[in-house]
DNA sequence: GGAGTATCACGACG
DNA sequence: CCGTCGTGATACTC
């Protein structure tokens, strides 16, 4: 999927299908540009938002080129202002403690919140501490993006902005299903985040524009309007179509910026780039009969546009069948070639308009369209070697594809849901479950599983992580709560993955379905060790994990700040082991074994623990950092291992060279 | 019991 | 400062 140059202008080939991003930028000085995997949500960042990863001065003036809006039209200036980064980090060292320590089991455990029972056992945990953030902080809540940034974005900070709402949009989610909100209910988390983010200056493109929006990539997925109106790509928070007021010849008039297809009629058989769009406005109200659309507003300004041939950037609003959700993906520029009246359902004008996409553009809808096929079968994935490599296993069908080569298939090993824990693993205690009936309440502090993680249930409703944690808890099969939505990671893979053949990484692993931030994706199956039992030289094959690896920190929690709510509070997102846990997926594995490392990842790993045979286990899950577009390949920090000895200080390199290609790629890894 | 339908509460922008 | 634009989650129906 990496092939460099690939032709984007053959539609009817199923064959060439692009994830929706495109892997690779275009560089004008040709193939020795590195491969762009998935551009990560590095600065800037406000404070208390550390950098993804330690970049110096110079690397972090870099900026990510404008990907796959390069050909069309001609790329507009990087910006002149490079982001500025808030906390700029000095290169981590191995004598960090806090990188290198990965055993917290000493530190006295807080007995402070009802977890008297937990004290001895031999998993020792920390119960964040509720920290009241003080007023006097809030109000001089600065989202460090200044002026200029705010006006005209870049990637960057498309990415930092979308990341930094949804973590507040998820932390609002959990406060609303627990009941705990403290001024009022919150029927809307996405609202409720949205105009926090709005009113804090949290946001970025604001300047309305035509055409082009700094930073956001054809392809881009959404799971809210506000996400859009927040990075500046379109800021009416309900309204279809977005527009600008212009000087015209005579008079000021609109022009049409952006249009949002709701999907549900503006449907076009066959051809993805053709859309017919109805105009706003008619529709009946609580208190007003359906009417007429007149040509007004957004009608009007689409009108306009059409008379002065002006582009307008069409986000497809599109029904995902398989999750129930609905997303927004970016299609690029369309020009609107024509318009005129139709009766609508109800017997009104309406006005409709011939929008065809712009040519020279990467696939964005194109692709979600042929996944969709993919899925009934007719025609089936090209390249494809097996429909189900899991051979039922998954719930989930997992194809394994090959389109780069004529590799047939990963080495034999067998296929397993379940993690199989050594004799030595003696990780094992009595656990406790809870005794909730049927389900645990959110909010419900009687309930040990909910105690256990600090009092908040680690999931929304809907089932995405709300924050990383030390550590996870969740409910068990001897948990009487036999509804209970704490048991996320138990449920196997829920998004349709497949295994395919990369260009210059072996195998690699990616979704059909779009994934949103906070997603539960796979665990990591295998034979699971005790580290310090096992000789060195198991840690270094492939397809291993080992949670004593040195990871990069980077935030992706809430900012307890932007929240503003006294029950906001401050926690730690480093991973809080209490063994040395290494997991071979050489001989038994899932999926996860064919996920690569990249230094830019849009996956992270969080432990998670859940009972097993009457005995409570760590599991590494694997959660989605951002947003991933279908076809985006899904890839973690594999971290740095950590050779036995001291460090004295000196920087650790990996054993392994890093192709992830990211600008801020650390070069080697594992 | 999964797909359609009702209901509810809300924000930006012109 | 008020009207215009639907949305997203959930409870409900069939």
């Amino acid at each position: 999927m990496e092939r460099n140059g690939g032709h984007y202008t053959d539609k009817t080939r199923v064959l060439d299908i692009k994830p929706l991003r495109t892997l690779r930028p275009v560089f004008p000085s040709g193939n020795q540009a590195p491969p762009f995997v998935c551009a990560p949500p590095f600065g800037p960042f406000p404070p208390g938002f550390s950098s993804f990863y330690p970049f110096s001065s110079s690397q972090a003036n870099q900026h990510t080129p404008d990907l796959n809006q390069a050909q069309y039209p001609p790329q507009h200036q990087q910006p002149q202002n490079p982001p500025p980064v808030y906390q700029q980090q000095p290169p981590q060292h191995a004598s960090e403690p806090s990188l290198v320590t990965p055993l917290r089991s000493f530190r006295s455990p807080d007995v402070s919140n009802g977890n008297a029972e937990l004290e001895g056992s031999t998993v020792k945990r920390r119960i964040p501490k509720k920290r009241p953030i003080a007023r006097p902080e809030n109000m001089n809540f600065e989202s460090g993006i200044n002026v200029a940034d705010r006006e005209n974005g870049n990637r960057e900070l498309v990415l930092s902005v979308l990341m930094r709402f949804d973590a507040l949009r998820r932390r609002f989610a959990q406060l609303e299903d627990a009941k705990e909100a403290v001024s009022g209910i919150i029927k809307r988390p996405d609202l409720k985040s949205g105009s926090t983010c709005m009113g804090r200056g949290v946001r970025t493109n604001t300047k309305k524009r035509p055409g082009i929006v700094p930073g956001v990539e054809i392809g881009d997925v959404f799971f809210f309007r506000f996400e859009m109106c927040l990075v500046g790509l379109h800021s009416p928070s309900m309204a279809g179509i977005d527009y600008l007021v212009v000087k015209g010849e005579t008079e000021e008039e609109p022009i049409a910026t952006s249009i949002v297809s709701s999907g549900y009629y503006d449907n076009d058989e066959g051809n993805p780039d053709v859309l017919i769009y109805t105009g706003q406005g008619g529709n009946a109200d609580k208190d007003k009969q359906s009417s007429d659309q007149k040509l007004e507003r957004g009608n009007l300004a689409l009108e306009k546009s059409l008379r002065r041939d002006s582009a307008v950037r069409v986000i497809r609003g599109l029904k995902e069948a398989s999750h129930n959700a609905k997303i927004y993906i970016y299609d690029g520029l369309y020009e609107i070639k024509e318009s005129w009246v139709e009766k609508g359902k109800s017997g009104h004008n309406t006005f409709k308009y011939k929008l065809v996409r712009a040519p020279g553009q990467p696939p964005a809808f194109a692709s979600w369209t042929a996944i969709q096929k993919w899925k009934t079968g007719v025609p089936s994935r090209q390249g494809l070697i097996l429909p189900d490599m899991t051979s039922g296993v998954e719930s989930i069908p997992v194809s394994l594809v090959n389109e780069v080569d004529t590799d047939n298939g990963p080495a034999y090993f067998t296929y397993s849901t379940t993690v199989k824990y050594s004799e030595s693993f003696k990780l094992m205690q009595p656990s406790f479950g809870c005794d909730c009936a049927n389900l645990c309440k959110p909010g419900n502090l009687d309930c040990h599983c909910i105690r256990k993680n600090g009092g908040d249930f680690p999931y929304t409703g809907n089932g995405i992580l709300v924050s990383r944690k030390p550590m996870i808890y969740e409910c068990s099969p001897s948990c009487p709560c036999s509804t209970c939505k704490n048991k996320v990671t138990q449920m196997g893979v829920k998004v349709r993955l497949e295994v395919f053949k990369t260009a210059n990484r072996g195998w690699g692993l990616r979704s059909w379905d779009a994934i949103r931030a906070g997603s539960f994706i796979c665990i990591y199956v295998g034979e699971a060790k005790d580290k310090s039992k096992v000789q060195q030289t198991m840690a270094n094959d492939d397809y291993t994990f080992d949670t004593t690896n040195v990871y990069n920190p980077f935030k992706w929690n809430y900012e307890p700040g932007l929240a503003d709510e006294d029950a906001c509070e401050e926690m730690s997102e480093e991973s809080e082991i209490p063994l040395p846990l290494i997991i071979s997926a050489k001989n038994v594995g899932n999926v996860a074994r064919f996920m690569n490392h990249s230094c830019s990842p849009n996956v992270f790993w969080q432990p998670v623990s859940y009972e097993n045979n009457s005995q409570l286990f760590v599991h590494v899950a694997f959660f989605a950092i951002s947003h991933i577009p279908p076809m985006t390949e899904l890839t973690y920090d594999y971290g740095v291992s950590r050779p036995s000895g001291t460090q004295n200080g000196n920087p650790l390199y990996g054993k392994r060279k890093c192709f992830c290609g990211s600008a801020y790629c650390r070069g080697s890894f594992g």
